[in-house]
DNA sequence: AACTACGTATAGGCTACCTATGGGTAGGAA
DNA sequence: TTCCTACCCATAGGTAGCCTATACGTAGTT
């Protein structure tokens, strides 16, 4: 097992997991799936920011430029109500879906 | 949500673990799929054959010409050594991404 | 005669990710 | 002073893996 990486499909659902929590910026968004997964889900830069964009258009998230506490300009995402609504859509589908890989998985 | 699908990056895994439980042909494995997730999870054939040729090609599986119960000529898949331990692998693989995933998605 | 279930297989396209690259700031180490 | 690392945003280009559509063909039912 060369490195742990994400099951393709979840990166939108975990950006949005971790943005109900309150807004952060990209690099913070990043950080904190990392260390929430003991660092076995690691996003890269090239991978957040296209989803991010998706997400901005589709109008899950709006963003703000701010200050950092590091007095860096970032730009802060925030969930909508769509976005919202689209994490409680794609958590139900997970659910589902990864339980049905489960009951295969253990040939009930 | 439309439909029920594939978390991408399983199919292989799927097919790999109904196999451990005996040969089967191409058609059978959809069918098993199915049967095991309640028909949540649909295999479709320009999904797994061309699935099939992969793992053929990677020597996780062999097939052979046979009759069916049904008296078509089928093509019957069995799992080889390699095979297995490309499921063990896989299998390790998924649990602990999917582990990370849930831990993520709790916010613990 | 038409339709459904059974069966194998490929071509072409799309989505979503990764790699590589580019830009730029702040702070500490050498 | 220069280098390196951490902090930050963003795009271009490639690839993997799935789906849709299509093709071919048999057996049994309506």
């Amino acid at each position: 097992m060369p490195k742990a990486e994400l099951v393709p499909g979840t990166l939108i659902l975990l950006v949005l997991r971790v943005l109900q929590s309150g807004p952060l910026h990209g690099y913070a968004i990043a950080q904190r799936i990392g260390q929430l997964s003991s660092d076995i889900l690691q996003v890269e830069e090239g991978s957040l920011y296209p989803a991010l964009q998706k997400m901005l258009l589709k109008g899950w998230v709006k963003a703000e430029w701010e200050l950092s506490e590091t007095k860096r300009r970032v730009r802060s995402y925030r969930l909508t109500a769509a976005g919202r609504k689209q994490l409680e859509a794609e958590l139900a589908n997970y659910d589902q879906v990864n339980r049905a890989i489960k009951s295969v998985l253990k040939l009930a």
